[in-house]
DNA sequence: GAGTGGTCTAGACCACACA
DNA sequence: GTGTGGTCTAGACCACTCC
């Protein structure tokens, strides 16, 4: 099954190095012209067996650095309210993330948060990015839209804890999800240079809207995961 | 942006084809060798133009047959158990099935209903293979194992009902999803065959467990879905 | 500056699809 | 039988990383 064609070598010897160890998640492969000398084989072929790898989930690509063993996953359930240091902790991994408010806006038809399920156009809100790391490697992008008058000055107070957690010890309000959504889709150029990996990569997006439990939307989040980096579990 | 290379001119072709409607859901491409011709570009960049657009989702390949554009994607809430035909009905879509009875078998270490969440070790469960093929192009594969004993006879009567319902009605057993599991990967090569695209294709893996609401399993349920054939959308 | 990945060309042969 | 996609070789140049 699959042995008859050269780039099966190139595949079949990564995953074997991967099964014995001598390949550990964070890794880096041999460079390109390096396996082609080890195989006798021109380094189209042992690219494209990258590339297979690569939409296999199993390998990754640092972009013009090279090819690393991906990450093992993080399971992740999108239902609940996720603090990312707990979770992450909780299955001995490291995490630590960046924050980056971008202020208030105002929700106009061309913002990510303005759809028919999001806020009402006019509303005024954060915009607040942020980039996580597990064991040290980006994993997801996010971008958060926050309702600035029901939700004044909770950005910096979420930088230790989630934001459910902040919401109702703070503010008063139980953040109630309304929707989610989660669609496998290639991560855009801006996603995929914030994780540091190459256009191209497959990602999951998760978009979340959160209310204060009668109509009014709060937040509207959006994640774009690594495709590799978690499995989703819920129950 | 990203215009700076002859690959992304046979991409942008492409993506300006779909956005006019020249190309719609389900359309063959040109041969790769037509797009050469038409641009004057070597065949390894349009297939490598490809190749980005088929990560991007966007089109997909039949085995030896060419290059197509995606479907629409189906909106689909893995919590809710769901009947196929009607959801697919419900968004304008038509559905049909095939089913593969493959008798009764014990469940052992290395069958796929074994593990730790699912059957106990040598029960004996019907093992049924689905494919799923949404306006006549296959969408999911599924592979359950359904408790021999307490659902005795109940394969055939999944013809035109959901599993849940008929084991309701039937067995007056109220199924109940113990375990969701959600993991973007790879298709094997069975899966991928199965479903007529080519290996290399990533796609979805749910895997679902359902009890009879105390501890006992009834069902394991494996899916795995074209990457771009759905959307999860939870609540 | 040496080495790397990213991109590209110009060929080639095969197995398979389709008419 | 013709055309297609699947695979492969042997080169090449550039932009970037790393030392």
């Amino acid at each position: 099954m699959g042995r008859n064609s050269y780039y099966q070598i190139v595949r079949e010897l990564i995953l074997k190095r991967l099964k014995t160890g001598q390949l550990c998640p964070g890794d880096k492969l041999p460079s390109e012209r390096k396996l082609c000398a080890e195989l006798s084989l021109n380094r189209n072929t042992v690219r494209h067996a990258l590339l297979v790898l690569q939409r296999e989930g199993r390998i990754f690509r640092l972009e013009r650095k090279g090819w690393y063993v991906n990450p093992i996953r993080l399971t992740y359930n999108p239902a609940n309210h996720v603090n990312f240091a707990r979770l992450a902790a909780s299955q001995n991994r490291v995490a630590h993330w960046t924050t980056e408010d971008s202020g208030i806006i105002t929700v106009d038809e061309n913002t990510d948060a303005g759809d028919e399920e999001g806020f009402p156009l006019g509303t005024n809100v954060y915009e607040m990015e942020n980039i996580f790391f597990l064991d040290g490697q980006q994993v997801a992008y996010t971008l958060n839209y926050l309702h600035a008058e029901r939700l004044e000055g909770i950005i910096p107070k979420t930088e230790d804890r989630a934001l459910t957690q902040v919401a109702e010890e703070e503010y008063g309000i139980p953040l109630v999800q309304r929707s989610l959504l989660i669609r496998p889709q290639l991560l855009s150029r801006k996603v995929s240079s914030a994780l540091g990996i190459s256009h191209g990569s497959p990602g999951v997006y998760v978009r979340r809207i959160k209310t204060d439990g009668s109509d009014q939307v709060l937040t509207v989040e959006h994640e774009y995961w690594r495709f590799d980096a978690i499995e989703l579990r819920v129950g």
